[in-house]
DNA sequence: ACCTATAATGACGAATCGTCATTATAGGTA
DNA sequence: TACCTATAATGACGATTCGTCATTATAGGT
């Protein structure tokens, strides 16, 4: 009846070494350089059971990309936990996803290519499923933080815009500052690096001030929640990419 | 000493020949669609004549976003001449970038891809010098209407940004929305549109507002600025949005 | 009529994706 | 133990793709 069932388990082990190889892969190589040939030369098992596992090229990528998005998710997490104002909750956030940006550069990437049809239409139900679910999880952590400053009164919000619509103001103004930014991370380097982080807090305190989302940017030190993030939640993060920076 | 010469200027008509037949290949199978076989396929030159116009894939793509840039930047020219404040140019200038997004999807998504060391790399000098040069005159543009709004006094700018910096918020919020917009195009229709044109306002006012650029969110009908453009500005660019959401 | 430097060609090798006929194996059965 | 079978694993293969380069064609000069 049942000759030969494969363990849930060793599924799940596996599913997990193909992806840390792509990972290894993609940060030797660039996305480009992820290659499925390749990619079963560097994994013990034959072009057929990585198959079995990610339908095409592009379900793998999904997969990647939904792997980044629950770290991203644990960031946020921590992030939101910051004890400070909503106001610094929210930046906590931003710099969160640049942390991400920087750790991962291609997953990063990979959100966007991710959402174009040549991705979405041929990769898996599970994994486009999941990745919906993903995102919804981020979103969610988000708006607590939003609905919860409406309701202190800490974001006046003078334009009446529903906490939806100011979750995606955020999202749109994180993901497009690090992207643009992303392209000079070729010239990284401890220099490159602050000017990232004083453009992004601009960029950010001037949405948040827009919202008059208190305490304005006017009347009070962010670059000091900046310190604090560094030191007190994402010390980790941190110390992995000052060790980056130190092998080139 | 020179037997046969070949004409520049038809060598202009066939890097134009084959930029149009590779914006076709696009727009009618994607970018993933775009291949160097098909392309000679669809052109009456061989394979070699095209790898002289073009180095490889990559220098092809870059081609096509500095094409794109260079309709981008008549875009902007058009609109930074839009009879209004300064805030109302520059959100003239915001709309024309969501124009260009949904005229030539792929194209504003190449601007990413052409940033990313596998292409900059490739690709030959002459068109990465040339890209380099199209960001500058798109930027300038803007600089120009926030360096007049700064010195009217028009933008009160209370966190002292450098207009540079205030240029990079501008695009960095444009480019977030409408990417992560876009995500949505499949699901297009005059309602997707709307939507799209809604957040893409809300975004930016909120970010303006937080320069306390003048007048504010709430001191002006702004939709009233996106009705004009349609007409005033973009009725042709309009005009061509609807005829290919009818042809669907 | 002939020569030559330039232009154009497309057959080819290497690399990639994804398939599928073939082989191996774990568990059940006599 | 010997055998059987449904599942799992394999990797050779066809189809595409990219980019090259030996070969062919051509326009101008002699």
């Amino acid at each position: 009846m049942s000759p030969r069932q494969i363990d849930q388990n060793t599924l799940f082990e596996r599913e997990k070494e193909l992806l840390d190889a792509a990972m290894l892969l993609i940060k030797q190589q660039g996305v480009e350089g992820l290659t499925m040939d390749k990619l079963v030369k560097q994994v013990p098992f034959s072009k057929g059971t990585v198959y079995s596992h990610f339908t095409c090229k592009e379900d793998l990528l999904l997969g990647l990309c939904n792997r980044g998005m629950g770290i991203l998710g644990a960031l946020f997490m921590r992030a939101g936990k910051f004890e400070g104002t909503t106001r610094e909750r929210i930046i906590a956030i931003h710099f969160a996803y640049l942390l991400y940006s920087r750790l991962y550069p291609m997953m990063f990437m990979l959100v966007i290519s991710a959402k174009s049809p040549g991705v979405t239409e041929k990769s898996s139900t599970r994994n486009r499923e999941m990745h919906l679910q993903l995102e919804a999880s981020l979103t969610t952590g988000i708006i607590s933080i939003i609905t919860q400053a409406l309701a202190d009164g800490e974001c006046n919000n003078p334009n009446n815009l529903a906490p939806e619509q100011i979750a995606f103001a955020n999202w749109s103004s994180a993901f497009g500052t690090i992207a643009l930014l992303s392209k000079d991370f070729e010239q990284c380097g401890i220099r490159a690096q602050m000017q990232s982080e004083q453009a992004l807090l601009a960029n950010v305190n001037l949405m948040l001030d827009g919202l008059q989302w208190q305490p304005l940017f006017s009347a009070f030190d962010y670059t000091q929640t900046l310190d604090r993030l560094r030191i007190e939640v994402f010390a980790p993060e941190v110390g992995l990419l000052d060790a980056q920076e130190q092998a080139l």
